[in-house]
DNA sequence: CTTCCTGCAAAGAGTTTGCATCAAA
DNA sequence: TTTGATGCAAACTCTTTGCAGGAAG
């Protein structure tokens, strides 16, 4: 199975900048905040605006390429490719795996005849804690 | 089946703002906006400032009667008792539904094996086109 | 009385926007 | 050459915080 690979859509401008916030979108495992974008990219040497990562954001979201996340007890946003929208985190230390079997098709049948929804999409977030955090509780109530 | 009324956790004052931030919250069948319960309290001739109504929905997370969820594509967060927490968004119009029964304890299970952790929560967004919508739609098409 | 809670105003933080310049096509 | 895209700075909006006065217990 080969991985999608992202690509800027047709009727836009093929700018370095665009490319390169591609780039990083596909090479990060979960998804990070915009800020994060515009760091990595300042340190390879880039030069970049915030505006920029936000302005291509939206777009890469219009064109559905681009899914956005709010993870709870956080303040701000995450991107990520529309495939990573699973997500497992720990309340503990904030780490975030992806789930990617996705249980969710079974519902949805049932739930578009109730409801007469046309499903397009869906988010969801589990939380809990990591088998790191639980070893580190532990360790703390014993000693 | 009765429905739980939330009460002001032990060890926090009775005031009547916070009275009444919990009362509109329990009238509502969906999760809304800080600054729909400070109009809602407003309009009802009250003396009531909006720091006042994050100040006790922080509170009242802290205390896991009240869950914050983000909607896609809104900037603002949405806040409701905890009991209301699996959404179906019309994309189109913007109207919420309730879903009730919730599949994902099914889920639940394999996800703590596969992972090892210690499920706590989770936060499931569903969107589409609501049956109106389509309605809707389908009139502008055919005109 | 004591301490928590509130209202107000100001500060903070993330995100968006205006505008002149730059570069893709 | 044309027009979309960028960088910078300023603007906006939601949310948080400091502080002095007020109310709950």
């Amino acid at each position: 199975m080969q991985k999608a690979e992202a690509k800027i859509p047709k009727g836009y401008r093929n700018t370095k900048q665009r490319q390169a916030i591609l780039e990083i979108l596909e090479s990060l495992e979960i998804p990070v905040h915009a800020e994060d974008i515009y760091m990595k990219l300042k340190e390879k040497g880039m030069n970049i605006s915030l505006s920029t990562v936000y302005r291509n954001l939206e777009m890469l979201m219009s064109e559905g390429i681009v899914v956005k996340s709010h993870m709870m007890n956080e303040d701000k946003a995450r991107y990520g490719l529309s495939d990573k929208k699973h997500f497992l985190v720990c309340e503990s230390c904030g780490k975030i795996l992806i789930i990617d079997n996705c249980p969710f098709d079974v519902f949805k049948k049932e739930l578009m005849e109730v409801h007469q929804f046309d499903i397009t999409g869906h988010s969801i977030e589990v939380y809990g804690i990591c088998p790191e955090c639980k070893t580190k509780n532990k360790k703390k109530i014993s000693a």
